[in-house]
DNA sequence: CAGGATCCAATCGGATACTG
DNA sequence: CAGTATCCGATTGGATCCTG
């Protein structure tokens, strides 16, 4: 997490492992919620993929983003990378159990917004109609 | 969500409702997962602030910050902005029953982010310096 | 085939100044 | 008090080119 949050959480006088908590929970959403995770673990849950076939599935994200993804997803330790030593080289990603808990974790949000989005889009209707 | 993803879902045969809920998913994990709102809806969640005290209250934040996440907020239906016609004038916002909903359901993350915090920082630790 | 390196546009977010 | 407007640096993400 960054450095200036956790002072700022530990000035108001947040327990440390609070502050911790807090941190990496914002850390996590953040990656969940950015561009492309979504996508790419949904794929993943079917089964082990390779790089190419990744890229062909979730249609329109570039090599820099699927390779930058990966490599984040692999780091947190929520996918496994195995290069196999052939030619041409193959690489399959596969979700780890922690990778597939998450996946989990993040249904059931998942679920929130399928239950929900008919609220949130008539919010924003009235929102952005009337003010 | 953005028109350009839901082109490329919809080209690849995903249905519409599923490309709706794909995008929408993604856009309230992007909301949720950016820089203040889960400190935002976690003081919020304690019970109605104005806005003074909540800038206080979720140190560090900037002004513009501040306006711009509880207006998403509140565009969404997550909370209620209700101002009292005073001198001075006073503002307060509060969780609204979707956005105490949506609370509890990332509560359910928030969950899984502590039990499996030491996993992850192990999973970092051993990639960063092993590779 | 897998993916790193580089360059660039768009967006995010902070500091500051200003208004009803 | 409760914001909005402006300016600017930082970060995100896409296009393209290059390599083992």
């Amino acid at each position: 997490m960054d450095t200036v949050l956790r002072a700022e959480l530990t000035a108001r006088g947040i327990a440390p492992d609070c502050v911790e908590t807090i941190g990496l929970v914002r850390d996590v959403l953040a990656r969940v919620g950015d561009k492309w995770t979504v996508l790419i673990v949904t794929e993943l849950a079917s089964g082990p993929m390779r790089y190419t076939a990744l890229h062909e599935k979730v249609s329109g994200i570039s090599q820099r983003m699927l390779g930058h993804t990966l490599r984040a997803l692999h780091r947190d330790g929520l996918v496994t990378r195995t290069a196999y030593p052939e030619v041409p080289p193959r690489v399959e990603y596969e979700l780890t159990a922690l990778g597939r808990s998450l996946a989990q974790a993040v249904d059931h949000l998942v679920l929130w917004v399928r239950a929900h989005q008919p609220a949130i889009a008539a919010n924003r209707e009235v929102f952005d109609t009337a003010g």
